[in-house]
DNA sequence: GCCGTTTTCGGCCCGACTGTTTTCAGTCG
């Protein structure tokens, strides 16, 4: 019978395997090969099990016959003798201190041993009252600052352990550019640019790092450490500080000259897997990458770069955009001058999820806005369309007969308003509804109100934690009703707040492929669904997508720009993406009857 | 232990900062 084990676990079995040798003093290569087998599972996108399953573990990067055999003995017996021989004689609470920031597996090796801790449990207390008590500065290779130090970490991993929560993309947006304009002030600092994760526009976001242009590197420095957020510097040496602030954001500056610029832009972005496949392939070359520019190891001189594109054009790449560097095939594309062009936000014609303030008498919320004024902004943003799609009125507290009522009413309200407004501002007006799916996979409507809508996009609001079959039956049965032309916000995630549920992406996309449906892109800060992994394959399955905003007033309509971010980390061009396409096509394309 | 556009052997990303130590190991990104 075979064990399961997560993809986490297993990330931090071969974790703890390589914190091991590191204590033993294994060779160094060894230690990194199980460090990288961990990182890429980490960031696989689905199960080590199913790869099992299929006898392929080997073809996970960074997983080869060694590693692939331990992992077939694991998923068979539930253990694996050798990496039992290589945890004998270490404390297991080795394995929980190294996830104290600053703690890594040597230290955390003499911490066991100083102060004779053993078990897991308790490991983290117990070291919290040494450092407390003072114990620590006294143990050999130990001092005051350590000490100090190991305690200000186990503060604040406990901080972290309480909220847990990265940063979403938009609020760090807004953080980030409160410090550009306080850098902006002086003129010394020539430019600051956001990079890391914010620059990869990745859904959330840990810490902030800014890159800083100047020729005075000191004075720019000492500048920045004058912000009147920062409540303590967390180090700080000539070319690099790292600040606490009173939010509790981390920041990090890293300062260069203008003529090593475009290499600070490349290192700095990322991300990590990025720049260690990226300087692999330079090696090749027999070219060392780093912050500073890109070394010709033969003719040992360094060329600095001004500009980024200019870096990746020495390796003879085209420019990669940053969402795309998470080593997911790009630099291979890149060098072959087959990136893709992804999509932007200037393409986009129409926002297809809508809440005005009409009043359906819906379940959930109502838009505070009217249409109206909702087709104003439309026109703003150089919209050529725009679909109304209120919740469905309330099962609950309605009949049949009222809620087909309610939408006729609705209808009748959209037909006025397409004579009047939306002709006059040369707008298109679609009326649809954003409709319920029941537990069964039924719709939240009668079927007679489905004469009155235009389009519906179907989603889950309720009962999300069925089974992976279930959930994939339920959605299947939702997607069938011929005026259904979209799944919002498919996964059901909230990021910091739950997980999406379950369900079988393949045998769904596969369906919405076949029947001409949409996979949404919901541009909401806290769902970004579609998550940019499953862009990918949905593009990979030739499923269309839309991406909207779900907007419940007129300023939410402007968050369309995070939804296009989440496309472009999928690797999506403006053909993915079904609202960039003309009126025509679009209702050509969906089978919508002339309106 | 992994991996292959020179290689199935012989390489393996690169540098900053800190603390404790007398020149560097450990940790991080």
């Amino acid at each position: 019978m075979a064990k399961n084990f997560t993809n986490q676990q297993i990330a931090h079995l071969l974790k703890s395997i390589s914190a091991a040798y590191q204590i033993k003093g294994e060779s160094l290569f060894k230690i990194m090969a199980y460090d990288r087998a961990a990182t890429a599972i980490e960031h696989l996108t689905s199960e080590v099990k199913d790869y099992w399953d299929n006898n392929n573990l080997d073809s996970i990067p960074g997983i080869g016959a060694s590693i692939a055999q331990h992992l077939d003995e694991l998923f068979k017996t539930g253990k694996v003798k050798h990496f039992e021989e290589v945890l004998k004689g270490l404390p297991p609470a080795v394995f929980e201190l190294i996830k104290i920031s600053g703690i890594g597996p040597k230290t955390a090796f003499k911490l066991c041993r100083y102060l004779k801790i053993w078990d897991k449990k308790n490991a983290f207390k117990k070291i919290k009252q040494a450092a407390e008590s003072q114990k620590i500065r006294h143990l050999p290779g130990f001092g005051e600052e350590s000490e100090k130090k190991i305690l200000e970490a186990i503060y604040k991993t406990e901080i972290k352990k309480k909220e847990k929560q990265r940063m979403l993309l938009p609020y760090a947006n807004n953080q980030a550019e409160v410090i550009e304009k306080y850098a902006k002030i002086n003129p010394l600092i020539l430019e600051i640019k956001p990079l890391g994760s914010l620059r990869r526009h990745c859904a959330t976001v840990g810490d902030i790092d800014f890159a800083v242009k100047t020729k005075k590197p000191e004075t720019a420095l000492n500048y920045l450490l004058e912000f009147p957020q920062i409540k303590k510097i967390i180090n700080k040496g000539n070319k690099k500080a790292t600040v606490l602030l009173k939010n509790e954001i981390q920041v990090d500056f890293r300062i260069q000259s203008p003529e090593q610029w475009g290499s600070l832009l490349q290192h700095l972005t990322g991300s990590k897997q990025h720049n260690i496949k990226l300087r692999e392939f330079a090696q090749k070359k027999n070219l060392s990458l780093s912050e500073y520019g890109i070394k010709d190891l033969k003719k040992n001189k360094l060329i600095k770069t001004r500009t980024e594109k200019e870096f990746y054009r020495l390796l003879e790449m085209d420019w990669i955009p940053p969402e795309l560097r998470e080593d997911q095939g790009e630099i291979e594309a890149a060098y072959h001058h087959q990136l893709p062009k992804l999509v932007t936000l200037k393409e986009i014609k129409g926002d297809l999820h809508l809440h005005s303030n009409f009043d359906v008498e819906p379940s959930h919320d109502l838009g505070k806005n009217s249409i109206q004024e909702m087709i104003q902004k439309g026109k703003e943003l150089g919209y050529c369309y725009l679909g109304f799609t209120e919740h469905n009125p309330s099962i609950n507290q309605h009949t049949d007969k009222q809620i087909i009522s309610i939408l006729s009413r609705k209808k009748a309200l959209i037909d006025q308003i397409i004579l009047t407004c939306s002709k006059k501002l040369n707008i298109k007006i679609l009326n649809g509804l954003e409709i319920d799916i029941k537990p069964d996979g039924q719709l939240a409507i009668p079927e007679k109100g489905f004469q009155y809508l235009d389009y519906a996009i179907v989603s889950i609001h309720t009962s999300f934690y069925g089974s992976q079959e279930k959930m994939t039956q339920r959605i299947l049965r939702a997607l069938e009703h011929p005026k259904v032309k979209i799944l919002g916000h498919p996964t059901g995630r909230k990021l910091n707040v739950r997980e999406g549920y379950e369900a079988d992406w393949e045998k769904i996309f596969k369906f919405c492929k076949e029947h001409n449906k949409l996979m949404e892109i919901n541009a909401w800060p806290d769902r970004q669904d579609l998550p940019d992994i499953l862009v990918r394959l949905a593009i990979e399955n030739k499923v269309p997508l839309v991406i909207n905003t779900d907007a419940h007033s007129v300023e939410e309509m402007d968050l369309m720009k995070y939804g296009v971010y989440v496309a472009r980390r999928g690797w999506a061009t403006k053909e993915n993406i079904i609202n960039t396409y003309s009126f025509d096509k679009l209702i050509a394309l969906l089978k919508i009857k002339d309106v």
